[in-house]
DNA sequence: AGTCAAACCTGGGCGC
DNA sequence: TGCGCCCAGGTTTGAC
């Protein structure tokens, strides 16, 4: 049997490029698709409403469509219901066209009518789901004080621009804290800021225009690249062994320490700033 | 307003 | 071999 069983999303560190690539796949495999029963085993990633009524909730529910914002998966359903998804660290979508074994980690399983099976599965056990509709949306925590979307028309050299010159936080800090771009977390920071040639550690107030512009351009080319790199991993179907795309040739800096930087031989550094493992080249980054 | 630490959680890597 | 310790990672919360 072929496409028995698809890992969507199996990577760890979800940020933008790969839930964006989770909702472009789940757009082939679960759109019109009706929800006959969701299992939950740890009951501890429904956020709202209680796991009861999230169960009768989600009941009869139809797939409609898949969207997405920032890390956010949206999950559009009949009647007006969004089940909203945050993977954090280590969540997985796993879509099976046949039932599955669930193991330790997997969480819950939704069950489709006509057979198949999307399993969520977490070892780190962070990631979050709410069941909401219209009304309700504001239950969601983060969502609303979301910064644009970076490869939309709202995420403009101006914006981030404003957004900098008002920052006196740390550049590092500015792109993970989802205000200034929805979507960004740790790798992608640090792959946009050596590209950009910044320095993590600088303030955002500090950076030149030609700075800002540089670091605008780079973050929708990081996450173009890292959808793109992304995109041939994933949609390969695969029989449980959860096949994985060639992401490590992609990275400049990050998980790269003590590693010669690719563009003048100095070695990689890693440090701490923000509270976030950071990576970056002194000669490369000023 | 900012920064920082703690919390959530568990597997993996380390030293002994 | 195995124990204990520490760490990573995204986000929220609370303290200064």
């Amino acid at each position: 049997m072929i496409n028995k069983q698809s890992i969507v999303g199996g990577i760890f560190l979800p940020e933008l490029p790969e839930v964006e690539t989770i909702r472009r796949d789940l757009e082939k495999l679960i759109i019109g698709k009706v929800i006959k029963d969701v299992k939950l085993h740890y009951a501890g990633f429904v956020k709202y409403p209680t796991p009861t009524d999230f169960v009768s909730r989600v009941k009869d529910k139809k797939v409609q469509g898949i969207g997405r914002r920032g890390k956010y998966l949206f999950i559009h359903l009949s009647d007006q219901y969004n089940l909203i998804i945050h993977l954090r660290m280590t969540g997985r979508i796993i879509y099976s066209n046949t039932k599955l074994l669930p193991d330790k980690h997997t969480h819950g399983v939704f069950q489709f009518k006509e057979g198949s099976e999307l399993h969520f599965h977490d070892v780190r056990k962070f990631g979050t789901m709410w069941l909401v509709n219209s009304e309700e949306i504001s239950f969601v925590s983060g969502l609303k004080m979301l910064g644009p979307e970076p490869l939309e028309k709202g995420f403009t050299l101006e914006f981030l621009t404003v957004i900098c010159k008002k920052s006196r936080s740390k550049i590092k800090s500015l792109l993970l804290s989802q205000k200034a771009v929805a979507g960004i977390g740790n790798i992608y920071a640090d792959e946009a800021l050596f590209r950009a040639g910044v320095d993590p550690s600088r303030e955002g107030n500090t950076l030149t225009d030609r700075e800002i512009n540089n670091l605008w351009e780079s973050v929708r080319f990081v996450l173009e690249e890292g959808i793109k790199a992304r995109g041939t991993s994933i949609s390969d179907y695969v029989d449980g062994s959860g096949k994985q795309g060639d992401f490590q040739n992609f990275l400049k800096v990050y998980g790269r320490k003590n590693e010669p930087c690719y563009v003048c031989g100095k070695v990689v550094l890693r440090k701490k700033i923000a509270g976030r493992s950071s990576h970056f080249c002194s000669e490369c980054q000023r």
